[in-house]
DNA sequence: CGATGCCCCTGAGAGC
DNA sequence: TGCTCTCAGGGGCATC
């Protein structure tokens, strides 16, 4: 599923059900998720309080009062349900799912967590290419699965100049060099191919070969992607939903991701083209993106 | 170092 | 209805 704006989408509404939260249970309902749940997990977790939310690339990191972070990663198909237990199903400012019995007990249900919000956060991930652990949080940037991690797209850090001496000398296609978590951190890749076409990039261009110009319209496309998908709750094509259960909306306003054999919208005459690039569908206008 | 391919896993949809 | 095949918002690892 999730890309940045599906993950700070997600983040978000899982704010008023646990900042300033305690845990007060939380139940691991099968282990062999993508990576194992660490030791005392559930333990560790229990009668902790969450300090605050933040997103780092595509993870959600919950940090708690006692010096360690939970950290949550969706992989393709995760998604987090919050159910509320009050009785107008409200916290905060926001409504959420029905707090029923059976909240937490479906197939692919892998985590519960009950803090005292009320809420219940239900973790489901069919196909378990989703992880969560537990990180000192003064050493999370040390940690092996952030110390390689990129720039944040959306800040200032990210501009014309990080991109181009990025780019410089890549011999890897534009395509790939946009998905590698070590120089951007969150595209994924429908909003890779959004930006490239919004910037009239081929995917198949050299990333050495894109020009300065190009460079600048490519950071200012990728910002506004993010930023529009971020505001329209993600995109759900399969799996990803917000944690009240509502889906995102961006997936209706791609043009080019998942529209192979459609007209461009430039009215170019170009038909959108479906191309595999290491292992990945990649979507382009042939005529517009050079 | 870079490119490629395969793997993890389940489910949905298409084609026959 | 049911089988088989392909594909899916990610990422790690082996290989050449």
């Amino acid at each position: 599923m999730p890309e940045l704006p599906e993950v700070e989408t997600v983040m978000t509404g899982l704010k008023p059900a646990l900042e300033g939260r305690v845990f007060t249970h939380v139940e691991t309902r099968r282990g062999d998720l993508r990576i194992p749940f660490p030791k005392g997990f559930a333990k560790r977790l229990t009668g902790r309080r969450v300090t605050r939310l933040w997103r780092r690339a595509k993870y959600i990191m919950v940090e708690l009062d006692g010096g360690e972070t939970l950290v949550i990663h969706l992989g393709m198909s995760g998604s987090m349900s919050v159910y509320a237990q009050g009785a107008d199903r409200k916290l905060g400012e926001f409504y959420y799912e029905r707090a029923d019995d059976g909240a937490g007990t479906g197939k692919h249900d892998h985590v519960v967590f009950d803090t005292d919000a009320p809420a219940r956060i239900v973790f489901n991930d069919h196909r378990r290419f989703g992880l969560m652990t537990l990180i000192g949080t003064e050493a999370i940037g040390a940690h092996k699965l952030f110390k390689d991690v990129g720039v944040e797209p959306l800040s200032a850090e990210f501009d014309a100049a990080f991109l181009s001496q990025a780019l410089k000398n890549k011999k890897t296609p534009i395509k790939s060099a946009l998905l590698d978590q070590r120089i951007i951190a969150g595209l994924g890749n429908i909003y890779v191919c959004e930006a490239l076409w919004r910037a009239r990039i081929s995917p198949r261009r050299l990333a050495r070969r894109v020009r300065p110009g190009e460079i600048e319209t490519l950071v200012r496309e990728i910002k506004a992607v993010l930023r529009e998908a971020v505001k329209a709750g993600g995109s759900s094509l399969r799996d990803h939903k917000q944690v009240s259960g509502e889906l995102g909306y961006f997936q209706h306003r791609f043009a080019v991701y998942d529209r192979a054999n459609k007209l461009c919208q430039r009215k170019d005459g170009g038909t959108i083209k479906r191309i595999v690039q290491s292992g990945r569908s990649s979507f382009y206008c042939p005529v517009c993106q050079r």
